[in-house]
This record gives structure tokens, C-alpha cells and sequence, in this order.
DNA sequence: GTTAAACATCAAAAAAATTTGATTAATAAA
DNA sequence: TTTATTAATCAAATTTTTTTGATGTTTAAC
């Protein structure tokens, strides 16, 4: 391909953003959990392990996939760990049909 | 997890089909792709080839992925086949921060 | 300070996706 | 009817993701 200039440039890296946002929706078990945080607002690791049926590794290591590309937000309170939809990157990414199984309905 | 009813089952396809759709758009090269049917309308495969600089068998590799979600549409004339954005699909599925990289400005 | 709970991280194994090059099928042109 | 072009498909190799089980860290309770 070979990148020519600034703009070429600025496009790659926007593939790649995109690119990693999607992929990090491209799973039932993320898609789960992005369910379960729209309906319950807010919820723990160890709360979440339970809804979801997911050893606790494993779900580390999917909700770490949500948080790097900013489509979740962590809380840390005393040993809790609560996680919440970043409501507002999610609305940037998918329709509006997708709200209300994704993301909350606009108050 | 255990399935319980029907609506668990209904549930189970919504995030298998959303996974499948988020799974098509989590690759560079078909973002790619998509930007590029959505700037030129509608491009064969021999000239996509140029455009993106890939192979072939690659761009009908993934060529087929967006098809088989429903993402793009194929229409053959000849020995040529073209591809275009499924702009109703797009719609559906991504944000209007995103029309014009990965669809149409609405007309 | 010991112990327990919550959770991240790590390394190895397993599974899934992608790339590559070759083959095949279909149409069109000579 | 042979030859060339377009493009799908296939199998093997490679790369990337995911899973699993173990270990490490932090905070809180005892």
C-alpha cells in the first residue's frame, strides 16, 4: 500500500482505531457483558462472574479488552472493582437501534 | 449459563448475529473495503484489488466475510463482479458520527 | 501481623482467523 | 473450440485470540 503523507497517515490510524473498537464488540461473551452493564447500570467483578457464568480470569480478561478501548469504565471501591458503559463512546460507535440492548436511552 | 426459554434463546442468536456483524468489522482491510465501496459507490473485484492493494484470494476472502453478514451486496455483470455498501444494514448497525467513512450521508 | 476476599496478570495450551499459492468455474473474446 | 480474464474456493502454513490454571497484589477484617 505505502503510506504518501499526513492525511494517508491519520486514516491509518483511524482504520485502527475503529478496527479495535469492533473487535472488541466481536464477542457474545463482551456483547454479554455490555448487555448486563446497560441493564444493571453498574456492577462488580465478582457480581458479574455469577450473571454471566465466567470463571474470574477470564472475565479480566474480556472486561480488559472493553476498558483499553474505552467502551467501559472501572471504578475501584476498598477491593471492588465496579464496572459502568462508557455511555458516550458507545453512542458514537452503533445506531440508534442498537440503543436500549447496548446503551441506555437518552434521558 | 444454561438456556431457560425462549427468550434466552432469541437472546443467544441477538448477540451471535451482532457478534458476527462486529466480527466483519473488526479487520483493517475490511474497513478498508468499506470506505472505499462507500467513496466509489460500487467497484469490481479486479479493480478493489489496485485500489487496496491486496490480492485476490485475500480480497475475496474478505470480501466474502462482509457479504455473508449482509454488510455489502454483490451484483454480477458478466465476468465482473461488483460490490457495494448494504446501506440499510450500515445504517442499522453504526452511528451517524460514522456516515461518511463507513456509509452514505442520507440523501 | 495473619488471614481472607477481590481481582489483575502471566505463561502455556487450545482454538479461531488470516495468509498464501494453487486449483477450479464461468464467461467472453479470438 | 481454444485462450484469456474474472473471481471463487481449497488446503496448508502462519498468526492472532481465547481459555485455563496458577500466581501476585491490594484492601479489609480479624
Amino acid at each position: 500500500m505505502g503510506l504518501q503523507n499526513i492525511s494517508d497517515i491519520n486514516q491509518q490510524e483511524m482504520f485502527n482505531t475503529y478496527e479495535s473498537k469492533f473487535k472488541a464488540l466481536s464477542d457474545q461473551l463482551r456483547l454479554k457483558i455490555m448487555y448486563e452493564l446497560n441493564q444493571k447500570g453498574q456492577i462488580c467483578v465478582c457480581d458479574l462472574t455469577e450473571i454471566i457464568g465466567l470463571s474470574q480470569s477470564k472475565l479480566s480478561y474480556h472486561l480488559k479488552i472493553l476498558l483499553d478501548v474505552n467502551l467501559i469504565e472501572r471504578e475501584k471501591i476498598g477491593t471492588w472493582n465496579y464496572y459502568r458503559l462508557n455511555e458516550e463512546e458507545v453512542r458514537g460507535l452503533l445506531s440508534e437501534e442498537l440503543c436500549c440492548i447496548f446503551y441506555p436511552e437518552k434521558k
